[in-house]
DNA sequence: CGTAAATAGTACAATTTTAGTCCTGTTTCC
DNA sequence: GGAAACAGGACTAAAATTGTACTATTTACG
């Protein structure tokens, strides 16, 4: 399915529902309870993205986060990066002389190249576009169709 | 690191060993020593291959397996699909109802766009292009940096 | 015909990854 | 000094993924 794992999932969740007020300061409690996502979860997510700059945290009582910059120069890919690291569809195309079949596969490059063009359209999309209000689409029929193997239960 | 699974990384490596020629009959064995994987999973995913219709298959002795149309003519974005399922991000933007959170977020919509951009992107690598000869690049800043915690072992 | 070569389909065990939680330490406000 | 809040790490449980094996069916060819 190319998903992006649960806990990225969260981390846009919760970092929409900051974006909802840049300049105010969240305790993770308040946001948890916000999004409805459990306390422990939206710590977690909180911690690591403070990690990668994207949000500010304040220590103390009355500490909590804060955005670190607006939410129209935060995006998609940049969430995802702090995340899960960098955006690669597969092991070669991020780490060299892993893959054991590297010598005779000469795809690498090719991945490379893909692998920046989905980085680019994740950059196209910021924060603040997330909070936007946009309309729920049917999706076209190749995004729908799956095959019976991944169809059963 | 929003990669594909190794079975769809395998899948692009046994088709684009098969547009090598596109008119020959392959077996799965043949196909398992050219591209140096275990023969059951070059098997495994030749059969999911066929159930989508990008592979054909032959039964019976002297059978085996060729692509179904040109390689000009499957994208990367296919074999995806028939390997994984829909492209979608997240859950919610392939099945609406069964994320908890759906009442009170309003990112579903968001999410469809994305993962279009995403099948787009995807669309655009032909299997005849994945077997031209490419450069191996550095990637980008953006793409190489990942946080701590996914840089530890 | 019978046998060998080859795919079809399904089921399963083992491994790896992910998710979620908890605990202890540190900082800051009042 | 105490309470509120974040930091960091460790750990358990669950889920997904992988890789393999087994049985059945189909077809070429002597």
């Amino acid at each position: 399915m190319l998903r992006i794992s649960k806990l990225t999932d969260y981390a846009i969740v919760v970092t929409a529902a900051m974006a909802g007020d840049p300049e105010r300061i969240y305790s993770a409690a308040e946001l948890a309870s916000e999004t409805h996502l459990e306390p422990p979860t939206v710590a977690k997510v909180l911690k690591t993205l403070t990690r990668s700059d994207l949000v500010q945290s304040f220590r103390g009582a009355s500490g909590g986060y804060r955005l670190a910059r607006s939410p129209a120069e935060i995006t998609v890919a940049q969430l995802i990066v702090a995340m899960e690291g960098p955006i690669g569809m597969t092991q070669c195309s991020v780490h060299q002389g892993l893959c054991s079949t590297e010598a005779v596969c000469a795809l690498r490059g090719h991945w490379q190249q893909i692998s920046r063009a989905v980085y680019n359209a994740l950059s196209e999309m910021t924060l603040l576009d997330m909070t936007r209000p946009s309309i729920t689409q049917q999706l076209v029929p190749e995004l729908k169709f799956h095959n019976a193997t991944t169809e059963s239960p």
